[in-house]
RNA sequence: AGAAGCGUAGCUCAGUGGCAAGAGCGUCUGCCUUACAAGCAGAGGGUCGUGAGUUCGAGCCUCACCGCUUCUACCA
């Protein structure tokens, strides 16, 4: 039989998708058991535009860990897929292909475009997909979603009529955040704050009832402010206003000059007494010359600046909330394109919001009005997508009431109904949800679900599902049915559909048998970056739509980060592809390498070595197969499974050993899984099959198995080591699933593919099988310890002696004498009941074991002897540490019993070997 | 400004109040021992951030401090 040396992992990984896909594996009608329990979850859908990035590739994998063990425990297992419409990001791409190819987007027009958007989705729009089966996602394809599908549409606009009928939805004119860039309302949460550098330029404005009309158009210098103001800055401040020949003015600092061409009022604290005398009075705004009035708010702050804010209430949220409080006008200076309106003096009209504040700034100077520029490092809020500042904009829109929906949310987490792991990230979703504000959910943007909404020609709002319903409407409100109706053009925040998926993905608002079967799920997998974004919002709609949570544990993976341990960021040029990853380092390692990585913080540092050393486990793996089959094919009777064999021979210490050690590893990794500690799983994989089954088992099977006379016994050794080899592949195949199915497949087996095999369930531990191989193992380790201290050639064959007290000890030695000597490279292992006092050996003990090896002419004495005094130190301190322990009455009366005893028992062992240490080196 | 989390081996991280604090990688030594050099065998490496407290007993619990990270809110 050919196998090569490498595992190669292209093969494997090329071969089974195809398979499992095509028969179906996947769908959760594979499990036919009627009663058999059903798992759910559904896929957190990435971008239609998108590639999946390494957050993904961690993010599925442990899905798909959970959705594989599942399954092979016999699980009805619905793992969902799909994408989402990403309304901005989408909108993007084609808009910048059809720019590539040389239209406009708007010469276009709404339908074409969306036209082209659907062809650019059936052409391009299949990555996503394609990825999903590299990374070997067992996900069931025929329930693959899209938010912008007929039925998830549905779902969208039921929500949000029955939202606006119970009050929940409002349209109103509000302060929102505008992007520029993409010409559309965004929610807060689509603003990122960034520190900018900026400034804090103190503008001087001219007290109304003293203003001279000079001042007030800006065209005469005022003199002398500037040194009047650090006068003032100086001494006590009784009074903030500056008093000169030309009048008395205020002074107001502000990071943003160019709004003041819509200021309304200036404001200050009602306790700060420096401007109690302006009460009453009234500024005029330089360069635009408008009288305004003071106000005093408890928003403003005494110490900052100087007291003194000016008010912009059409661009500003706390200016704006100001305006309503103190009924301002709301004068809008800036447009949607960041412009400079009309409503501003001629001059400044049409610049662009920058520019505006330079000539702000400069016009100011010039009138002598500008006292001070600070330096001021402010945090400026962008747009998430588009990268640009956002503009707070008085602008009619849809918003969502959110107050009413996060209760229920907030109760379902703490009351543990929807249980979120790790437990630190639901404090943060439940503070979140405690401060909640509304949403603002409308977009003007063209791809994406319309606003179910219709307006008559006075502006009287529809909503409803289509016209039709519309016209019913109106008729029901006593109005004219054949009022003419324009629809809404906006569209629906995407979050807005994805908020749904839970259960619009499985029918909703039908009553369908999936939506019965399946909801609510058993588990989300996400990441903390939607938490509010989207994990919070499904929580609303599942409990206010289903009138249940929509999983019943969220699951918050790691954050992936480079090697350095730095986030992964376009512009810092350190994101890692994962399809270079799983290319280079084949899907199963780096699946393997992220799920051991998936501990219990929120972070995960992707190592290389992390990767090669889940690449060599991989090919550990498939070495470990191959010696099987080129040892043990020759007893493949047929293909039925081989068991654990009894009857041919009795089962040796080892063969016990590693039945015990499998039932712990395979009850490990299932509470292990059951609990989401995925890196325990994997780590326990890892010390099974590598240290337990490779390092000793197959070890010990070599005399057995590599025998050319088949004898019962021998045969035996073969069946077992072939089981405990099945088994293992079957305990890997969640994590490693291609490797694992190729050399499953290889072994004689049952059943058509091992994502159907039965998973594992934990038989009993054999403690004294565990114990006696300890001793074993413990003896062989340290014969090789004393060969590798004492440079002696492998090829070169030494001799030993040994002593047992114990007479299991004594048995095991017995027993296992032949495999010692293998295993250590000794000639002669004598097992006497005593060791003579003898010149030249290497005299050493492990647990009850003295050994003697007669190393005549190659032991240096003095550095023997401190190698001895060396252990004799460790074993005595540890000794010295006990006994103050046992010696101290407290720890005796209070301590548990069992910790007493087990320190008693650890003292008796540590004197009895210390003894013989202090013979060992008498005798030298 | 508030909130949360993290400081354990050279690196990345595990670690239920109680065995002698672990793993992977890296380092050092010796091996092409017939499954695997992506391997085998062996070794070295730790005042568990600092200081106090609780406890018979603290890497783990409490408090303070230092350092790092993240989230939330935003004051002109």
């Amino acid at each position: 039989m050919e196998i090569p040396k490498q595992y190669e992992p292209k093969d494997a990984e090329g071969r089974w998708y195809p398979f499992w896909e095509q028969n179906n594996f996947f769908a959760p009608e594979t499990q036919t058991e009627a009663d058999a329990p059903v798992f759910t979850m559904v896929i957190p859908p990435p971008n239609v535009t998108g590639f999946l990035h390494m957050g993904h590739a961690l993010n599925h994998t442990l899905q798909d860990v959970l959705a594989r063990w599942r399954r092979m425990n016999g699980d009805k297992v619905l793992w969902l897929p799909g994408t989402d419409h990403a309304g901005i990001a989408t909108q993007m791409v084609v808009t910048r292909q059809l720019a590539a190819e040389g239209v406009d987007r708007r010469d276009l027009g709404r339908d074409k475009f969306i036209e082209k958007v659907w062809e650019w989705k059936a052409h391009s729009g299949g990555t996503i997909q394609r990825q999903m089966r590299i990374l070997g996602d067992s996900v069931d394809w025929s329930r693959e979603r899209f938010t912008m599908d007929e039925g998830l549409s549905n779902a969208v606009q039921e929500v949000f009529v029955r939202l606006y009928d119970e009050g929940l939805i409002y349209r109103g004119e509000y302060m929102v955040n505008w992007s520029p860039g993409l010409q559309t309302a965004i929610s807060d949460l689509e603003v990122e704050m960034k520190p900018v550098k900026g400034n804090i330029w103190h503008i001087a404005y001219p007290i109304g009832a003293d203003a001279q009309d000079s001042t007030a158009s800006g065209s005469e210098r005022v003199e002398g402010l500037a040194e009047a103001y650090a006068a003032l800055n100086e001494g006590e401040q009784k009074s903030g206003l500056l008093k000169t020949p030309q009048g008395d003015f205020v002074v107001v600092a502000t990071t943003r000059p160019e709004t003041m061409l819509g200021d309304t009022a200036v404001a200050f604290n009602p306790e700060d007494e420096r401007y109690a005398e302006l009460i009453g009075k009234t500024v005029i705004l330089p360069l635009v010359g408008r009288e305004i009035q003071f106000i005093q708010d408890a928003i403003v702050e005494k110490e900052f600046g100087t007291g003194l804010v000016k008010v912009t209430p059409a661009h500003d949220p706390n200016d704006f909330a100001m305006g309503k409080r103190h009924n301002l006008e709301f004068i809008q200076v800036i447009s949607k394109e960041a412009k400079i309106t009309d409503a501003a003096p001629e001059k400044y009209r049409g610049m662009d919001r920058f520019a505006a504040r330079k000539a702000v700034v400069a016009d100011l100077e010039e009138a002598g009005l500008l006292l001070k520029i600070e330096d001021y490092t402010h945090n400026v809020g962008h747009c998430q997508r588009s990268g640009q500042v956002v503009e707070p904009l008085l602008s009619t829109q849809w918003f969502l009431k959110m107050k009413p929906l996060a209760e229920p949310a907030l109760q379902a987490v703490l009351d543990g109904r929807t249980k979120i792991i790790p437990e630190s990230v639901s404090k943060i979703y439940c503070n979140w949800l405690e401060n909640i504000q509304d949403w603002c959910v409308s977009r003007q943007l063209w791809w994406g679900h319309l606003i179910p909404a219709y307006y008559t020609p006075d502006g009287t709002i529809i909503v409803a599902r289509d016209e039709v319903e519309a016209r019913e409407r109106l008729l029901s409100e006593r109005l004219d049915p054949n009022t003419p109706l324009t629809p809404e053009t906006d569209v629906l925040d995407t979050w807005f559909s994805s908020q749904l998926w839970p259960f619009s993905t499985l029918g909703w608002p039908e009553e369908t048998e999936d939506l019965k079967k399946f909801y609510p799920t058993d588990v989300l997998v996400t990441a903390q970056d939607i938490i509010f974004f989207w994990v919070a919002r499904m929580m609303m709609m599942g409990l206010k739509f289903m009138g249940d949570v929509p999983f019943r544990t969220v699951y918050i993976n790691a954050l992936v980060l480079d090697p350095q341990g730095q986030k992964m960021s376009k512009t810092k040029g350190n994101v890692i592809d994962p399809l270079d990853v799983f290319d280079k380092y084949g899907t199963d390692a780096a699946r393997f390498a992220l799920t051991a990585a998936s501990t219990t913080g929120l972070t995960l540092a992707l190592q290389e070595s992390k990767l090669e050393s889940a690449r060599n486990f991989a090919n550990k793996i498939w070495n470990a197969t191959r010696f099987v089959l080129l040892n043990c094919g020759d007893i493949f009777e047929d293909q039925e499974p081989i068991e654990w064999e009894t009857t041919l021979s009795e089962p040796s210490l080892a063969d016990r050993w590693i039945l015990s050690r499998l039932n712990a590893a395979t009850g490990e990794v299932n509470s292990a899984l059951q609990e989401y500690r995925f890196h325990e799983a994997a780590a326990t994989l890892y010390q099974f099959f590598w240290n337990d089954f490779c390092d000793w088992y197959i070890e010990l099977s070599k005399p057995f198995v590599t025998d050319k006379e088949i004898t019962d016994e021998n045969r035996a050794v073969k069946r077992r080591i072939i089981h405990i080899l099945e088994r293992s592949l079957t305990l890997l195949h969640p994590l490693m699933p291609y490797i694992t199915e190729e050399l499953w497949q290889r072994l004689p087996h049952k059943g058509e593919t091992i994502c159907l095999n039965q998973f594992p369930t934990a038989g009993a531990r054999d403690e004294q099988a565990e114990q006696q191989m300890e001793l074993f193992t413990g003896l062989v380790s340290k014969l090789r310890n004393i060969r590798s201290t004492f440079n002696i050639a492998p090829s070169v064959s030494i001799n030993a002696k040994v002593a047992a007290a114990e007479a299991t000890s004594q048995a095991v030695i017995n027993a296992m004498s032949a495999q010692i000597k293998r295993l250590a490279r000794i000639e002669n292992l004598e097992v006497v009941t005593a060791i003579e006092i003898q010149k030249g050996s290497v005299r050493d003990v492990v647990s009850d074991i003295e050994i003697a090896v007669p190393l005549e002419g190659l032991i240096d004495f003095e550095k023997e002897k401190a190698r001895l005094e060396g252990n004799l130190t460790k074993l005595s301190k540890e000794l010295e540490g006990l006994q103050k322990r046992l010696s101290n009455a407290d720890f005796v009366a209070r301590a548990a019993a069992e910790v007493v005893a087990e320190s008693r028992a650890r003292a008796a062992e540590l004197e009895d070997q210390i003894t013989k240490l202090k013979a060992m080196i008498e005798a030298m």
